[in-house]
DNA sequence: AAAATACTAAGCCATTTTGCTAAGTGTATT
DNA sequence: AATACACTTAGCAAAATGGCTTAGTATTTT
C-alpha cells in the first residue's frame, strides 16, 4: 500500500521539529517583542554561540523567523505567518467536530457578519 | 547567565516533536474519526510494525494519544487536550497583539512551560 | 591602522531518532 | 489443541541533533 508519509521533511515537520526545544521557544517569546540581532537573542543562554546560532538555523528552516544581515549583525524577525499555519494545522484536530463542511461553514459565517 | 531552556525534555517539547513527522501527524488525522486499534492505524504506511509502534510510542510520549489493552488490541485515542495547551502556546505569539492580560490569563489556565 | 564586535565555517563527539529484522508473549479463533 | 492474530522485546545500523572548540571573515569603532 501507498506510503503516506512523505520521505522529505516538509515545511509543517520543520515548524514543528523548530518548536521542539525550549531554548527556540524562548526565542521566539523573545522575538514577539520585536526583531533582535542574533547575538543580542543569544545572551540569556548558557551556550556557546555556533550552538545557538544553529538553533536559529533551526527556526529559519522551519519557517518561524527570517533573518537579514545589517552591517555586522544578523536581524531577526518572527514570522508569524508560520505560526498561524502550525497551530491551524492543529486546530483541524483540536475539537471533537469532525465535520471538515461545518468547520468552514464556521469560519464562512464568521468572516461574512463581523 | 541562567539557563533558560530546560534540560530535560518537557510535555510541551515532546508534544512539537510528536507532531514533527507526517506519519504522526497523519495518525493524528485518522484517530479525529474515532478510536482505533494499532494495526488498524498502521495499515496504510509502508513500513515494519515494530517501526510504526514505536511512532505511537512518541504520539503517546508527547501527551497527544493516549492507549490501553483491549484483548489483544492496543486502542488509541486521541488526547485533544494536549493539542489545545501546544496551539494554544502558538497562539500566544501568533498575532501582534501583545495584551499582557491575555498572555496571564492564558498562562493562568495551561501551567506553564519555560 | 589596530582592535573589538558579530558572526561564520569546519570538524569532532555523544546521544537520539528512525528505520530494519528476528524472535517471543499473550489472546482469540477454529 | 493448534493456529492465527496483535502486538512486544531486543538488537542493530544509518542519519540527524545538539553540544563543543578552534579558526576564520566582514564590519564597526577607536
Amino acid at each position: 500500500m501507498a506510503n503516506l508519509s512523505a520521505s522529505t521533511p516538509n515545511p509543517i515537520d520543520l515548524g514543528f521539529h523548530a518548536l521542539a526545544d525550549a531554548t527556540r521557544r524562548a526565542v521566539i517569546a523573545r522575538l514577539h517583542e520585536g526583531e533582535a540581532a542574533a547575538t543580542e537573542l543569544a545572551e540569556p543562554f548558557d551556550m556557546a554561540l555556533p550552538t545557538f546560532l544553529k538553533h536559529l538555523k533551526v527556526l529559519e528552516a522551519g519557517g518561524l523567523i527570517t533573518t537579514r544581515k545589517e552591517g555586522r549583525k544578523r536581524m531577526c524577525r518572527l514570522e508569524r505567518e508560520q505560526l498561524a499555519r502550525l497551530s491551524g494545522w492543529i486546530h483541524e484536530y483540536e475539537t471533537g467536530w469532525r465535520n471538515r463542511l461545518d468547520r468552514m461553514g464556521a469560519l464562512f459565517e464568521e468572516g461574512n457578519d463581523k
